[in-house]
DNA sequence: CGATTCCTAGTTGCATACAACTTGCGGCGA
DNA sequence: TCGCCGCAAGTTGTATGCAACTAGGAATCG
């Protein structure tokens, strides 16, 4: 587990506007950016649960780093409310109640309504293109049976959606919450028939998407699907 | 300008979920918070334009600490999105090109659209009587061509209505928003007309809000609003 | 005289050491 | 036995020093 220091390689990258956190690790990166990516990997995949706490320490040994780039790493998940530090206690995974679960649920569909709505205004062929495959394969996935997959083409399903706003702002913020709520997410799909379920939802948002429909986009079924999650929080 | 470090008091506060970033410049904080939350009101108020570069020894210098702290909280800002840091060359106050611009006036626009529906929705009293007091300060300031307090009135008249929200994630985001388009926003307000008209726009504001009118509120006006402003960014 | 190369100043990124604070546990007293 | 005080371990926050990299200018060669 505890891997060699090897910072060689010429760094370039500029951070900071540019919404990284795409799932390829460039090696070209600073290690307290590599840190903050593999962690709100890790984080938004569920390998580490809301609520565990993070110690510089362990993280540092693990990165093989000292503990300042991990600091940095720590303080910019903070500043993305991915994280919560408390003073003398540690850094944790932000966890939310079901209140705070409700209004995040919430954000998320006003924000993919806005998305949907944007989308549907400019979409390009290219768009079009990428949604279609992602929405494909995601049906494949989910036919399978195949849980990690589709996980892996749902997002890229809605970022599709997001990147077809040409708005990279809206954008940008979709995928923050989108990271943000991947760990409560997560739980949602278990069985095949709830991947079934969501490429259902998929298809009329496609549908409304790709038909240019100026009309708010299926909201009541969206708001359906929240209610379900908010259920489900409750049965838990 | 060296001031001694002078660390006491004690610490309480948690950092990372709850937007803090208002004024008030508790004296309870880490450095590295001082300085993120100091450099954040230059930057939205406009003091620091954008574009400009911040170098971290000059910081530190001004804010009586090492260059740690000063790096934590740039790392901060740029998570957020308000710097950009250059390998080697610097870290740079974010500055957008019309394209940008117009993208994010589109996103607030947007985000500004949800907050009203929602707090149109769900508006307490308390809300209201904050909303319609800080309406009046802003009339009040306008009147008197008073344009700081405009700002800071102005300011407060959003915040109210974010807060109507009750959705502290939405909130979140829109006030987030609002500090990073604050360097732009405010070359906006020159003259006296400027406020009144701005003053004009909150009338009808509250007057959907308060009304909990479930219609979009005045969509056609706020776009016309941001159509102005990119009318302004071509002609300068 | 122009282009190229090398060097130096200046910057960021990282590592290490230290100071301040929180917290849990053990001893002491009532 | 219960409550309080104090100490010690563990944590975070900060300071300082060094290494890596960039950029600009001066010296050199064609």
């Amino acid at each position: 587990m505890v891997r060699l220091t090897e910072n060689s390689g010429s760094r370039m990258r500029s951070e900071g506007g540019g919404s990284a956190t795409m799932a390829g690790q460039a090696a070209d990166m600073t290690s307290s950016q590599r840190i903050a990516e593999s962690l709100i990997d890790d984080i938004s995949a569920g390998r580490i649960a809301p609520g565990a706490r993070l110690d510089e320490h362990g993280l540092a040994a693990r990165f093989g780093t000292s503990r300042t780039p991990v600091r940095e790493a720590l303080a910019r998940l903070a500043a993305r409310g991915v994280l919560r530090s408390e003073w003398g206690r540690g850094v944790f995974v932000s966890d939310y109640g079901k209140e705070e679960l409700s209004e995040m649920l919430e954000a998320m569909q006003e924000l993919e309504e806005i998305c949907s709505r944007l989308a549907a205004k400019r979409l390009t062929l290219r768009n079009e293109a990428a949604i279609l495959s992602a929405h494909r394969k995601c049906a494949e996935a989910a036919e399978a049976g195949d849980l990690p997959g589709f996980l892996k083409a749902n997002d890229a399903f809605h970022h599709a959606i997001y990147e077809a706003t040409q708005n990279r702002f809206v954008s940008e913020i979709a995928s923050e919450f989108r990271y943000r709520t991947g760990p409560f997410r997560a739980k949602r799909f278990r069985t095949k028939d709830d991947m079934l379920d969501s490429v259902r939802l998929h298809g009329s948002l496609v549908k409304t998407v790709l038909g240019r429909a100026d009309a708010p986009p299926a909201e009541a079924l969206r708001r359906e699907v929240s209610l379900k999650y908010i259920e489900a929080l409750d049965q838990a």
